[in-house]
DNA sequence: GGTATATGTCATGAA
DNA sequence: GCTTCATGACATATA
């Protein structure tokens, strides 16, 4: 509702579930087959719906619609699209929700991808179809992927990039699928994908999976598409599906329909410009996804490898500069000696081994961008400091952080801003250089470690270019979990999404455990990560070697740090031999309660340390309660003497007979005597013979007597006066 | 070599 | 019934 006046304030009230109802008002009309305007047919089966629900939530409808005019029209879909495939989408299109299960989901997707179902993001297949499949097999579906992928890559290096760089294309259109139902999966994906592109394999061919497929099977395609993205506009949602849309609306309706399954290229093209590399459909489009270019290709295409090899040169040496200029001040150049893992003339940021540091109060990372090492102070970063692990999330955060400000400085000493470079045509900078940075950390944090999955026998050459995709969607998937730590609960597949997490943690504390366990050890023994003993390193240690021995595809720490739900989730998820299964166990149990002795060590430190506080404090009020009492004491006595001098001189002054120092003798006290005070007294008790009663009523009478001085004390000094006038009278 | 300390591991019970 | 946690007891390494 908005109300206007042309002076007065514009409000605007947004309802928040206007358009859900507007929606099921139309699926509620759908049903009724009230204002219905079109007719969908397929297979024979009629389905009635609006021209316009149609039309905006499908590509091919959009286009078919658009040229019917007459009322009552009936589209007939392509055989291709099933019943089971179209009638789910068609009650997506009404309700925002697919429901689907492992019988129809392939024939919902093909559907999808041929129909271009807007809003149906691929990450539903993406993950799904795994999901589903991945009881049928017994390992990581990423590893073979990994392994043909890498090897394609170094066939590529080794100098097999021949010009025309399409024919990358085709070479990556090959079956990777592991499973017969994987490549069944695969081909029917790609076969509706292919089939709308231009049929880039050939004629008919039942073809292939593109590779990496299965690495898009693993990890999550909202998380990649944040990566195209940018951390910042493209958090949610929304953000990613206008990102989606606006790719296809720039496309028509034949490259529309994108199998990230079946073209896992369409999907990374989407999210990272160094994955534009591979479809040769994009490049064709050119520069319409923004300044995410893929002019790069073009030139490799040209120039063949010798461009891109000194492009790559290039663009190190770009990078190197960019950092070293960040005016970060937690980003600190600590030495420009070659890293290991990346090859030379590589470039790219990637983590160097992701070890904790500590410098006073202070944690730091060793990160590495090329030829270059960085310190990262993660002082800041509670979490990993509460937990003396250091959360994955937080490494790509800084890193992102570290490349961001990097970016931003080139973009400021160039004078250009994102958007003008990618107007303008710079894009190929950032994208060349984004494209490394991905890769190589994707490698480092997700691939590299995974040595059973991802372990890549050629990997010791560079791998700069042209096979950034999966190292790209790693990266994407690192952003998707720092996003699910704000929003864990929004995605619907989070729970499965765990599981990657599982893949991609696992992997990156494969790399880096050693530093992680030594921080957690450090951590709960409150001492230093390098104060350890031979007995934890020793258990570490063997602990890692009986991993290695099992093959075990994750880390101890990693599996010791999982939750009950995370970790049973993994045992269902994850076919482990009854050796890792044993393992498994065996070291999630010793480690929970290694640090559960460790927590109840310094419980019983922190109880001892108290008690011992508590002792100190009984021990201090002990003394002064028995000064106190000495005070008192000294003041008992000099009030006695006090009383005694007031006694004899009354005595003397009397000249008391024998009964009546029996009644005086009332008032002596075992504590103050008279008989101290008067030492006749005695003698006269003793030669008059007072009996023992006697002498107890005059100690009586000396209690009463020491009473009533000490309450008169402070009265007047008349009260001695008083106290003799009584006494006198007494007597 | 004996002792104190730290740590890991196992067994056990409670939640 | 399983898991987690706490804790006592024991073993081992180290200073």
């Amino acid at each position: 509702m908005a109300m206007s006046s042309p002076r007065s304030s514009v409000f605007t009230f947004e309802s928040t579930v206007h358009s859900s109802h507007v929606l099921r008002r139309l699926d509620e009309q759908r049903h009724r087959d009230t204002l219905c305007d079109v007719t969908v047919v397929v297979e024979g089966e009629s389905f009635r719906a609006h021209r316009s629900v149609l039309a905006s939530c499908c590509e091919y409808f959009a286009q078919r619609i658009s040229s019917l005019t007459q009322h009552g029209a009936v589209i007939t879909l392509p055989h291709e699209v099933t019943v089971a495939g179209f009638e789910p989408l068609l009650k997506f299109a009404y309700t925002s929700k697919l429901l689907f299960g492992k019988d129809n989901v392939l024939e919902i997707r093909n559907s999808a991808s041929i129909l271009g179902f807007r809003d149906l993001d691929d990450a539903c297949f993406d993950f799904l179809l795994p999901k589903f499949l991945s009881s049928s097999k017994g390992s990581f579906p990423r590893k073979t992927c990994c392994k043909k992928k890498c090897k394609r890559r170094s066939s590529q290096e080794d100098g097999s990039i021949t010009s025309g760089e399409p024919l990358l294309d085709k070479k990556e259109v090959k079956p990777v699928a592991d499973s017969p139902s994987q490549q069944e999966v695969a081909w029917l994906c790609l076969k509706s994908a292919n089939g709308k592109v231009g049929g880039q394999n050939g004629a008919g061919t039942p073809t292939p999976v593109a590779e990496g497929t299965n690495e898009h099977f693993m990890q999550c395609p909202k998380y990649r598409r944040r990566l195209a993205c940018g951390k910042e506009t493209c958090v949610t949602e929304k953000g990613l599906s206008n990102r989606a849309t606006v790719i296809r609306d720039d496309c028509d309706l034949s490259c529309s329909p994108r199998s990230s399954t079946g073209n896992s290229k369409s999907e990374s093209e989407l999210e990272f410009p160094v994955n534009s590399s591979s479809n040769p459909d994009r490049q064709a489009r050119g520069g319409a996804d923004g300044p995410w270019k893929t002019e790069i290709h073009d030139k490799k295409t040209e120039a063949g490898v010798d461009t891109v090899k000194k492009e790559t040169n290039e663009r190190d040496i770009e990078m190197k500069a960019d950092i070293g200029f960040s005016d970060r001040s937690s980003v600190k150049a600590v030495s420009s000696e070659s890293s290991p893992a990346l090859g030379e003339g590589s470039s790219g940021l990637i983590l160097h081994h992701c070890p904790l540091k500590t410098f006073g109060d202070g944690l730091a990372i060793t990160m590495s961008l090329g030829h270059e090492k960085f310190v990262m102070d993660i002082t800041e970063d509670k979490k990993t400091r509460d937990t003396g692990v250091l959360a994955p999330v937080s490494i790509c955060q800084k890193a992102e952080e570290l490349v961001e400000a990097g970016w931003k400085r080139a973009d400021e000493e160039r004078g250009s801003s994102w958007l003008e470079r990618g107007k303008g045509g710079q894009g190929l900078e950032r994208s060349s250089v984004e494209g490394e940075v991905a890769e190589h950390l994707a490698k480092r944090l997700g691939s590299d470690a995974s040595q059973a999955s991802f372990h890549d026998p050629d990997a010791g050459s560079s791998s700069d270019t042209g096979s950034g995709r999966a190292q790209s969607t790693s990266l994407g998937w690192l952003n998707f979990r720092a996003s699910l730590s704000a929003t864990s609960t929004s995605c619907p597949f989070l729970q499965d999404l765990d599981q990657n997490k599982c893949l991609w943690k696992g992997a990156e504390l494969s790399e880096c455990e050693g530093a992680s366990q030594s921080g957690v050890s450090s951590l709960n023994s409150g001492e230093d990560g390098d104060s350890g003993t031979e007995t934890e390193g020793d258990s570490e240690s063997y602990a890692r070697e009986r991993a290695r021995q099992v093959q075990l595809p994750f880390s101890v720490d990693w599996i010791v740090d999982l939750s009950r739900n995370d970790f049973q989730q993994l045992l269902k998820q994850q076919v482990f031999t009854s050796e890792q299964l044993e393992f498994v166990h065996d070291m999630r149990r010793r480690s929970k309660n290694r640090l559960a002795a460790q927590r109840c060590r310094k419980r019983k430190l922190d109880c001892i340390y108290n008690l011992q506080c508590e002792i100190n404090k009984l021990k201090t009020e002990r003394e002064i309660l028995m000064t106190e009492k000495s005070h008192l004491g000294q003041l008992k006595l000099k009030e006695c003497h006090k009383v005694s001098a007031l006694c004899q001189r009354v005595c003397n002054e009397a000249n008391l007979l024998p009964e009546q120092l029996q009644v005086f003798a009332k008032y002596t006290s075992p504590d103050c005597p008279l008989s101290s005070l008067f030492p006749h007294i005695d003698a006269l008790l003793s030669q008059h013979g007072l009996p023992p009663q006697v002498h107890a009523s005059l100690s009586a009478c000396s209690a009463a007597l020491d009473q009533h001085m000490a309450s008169e004390e402070a009265s007047s000094g008349s009260s001695r006066d008083t106290l003799t006038r009584d006494s006198q009278h007494s007597l």
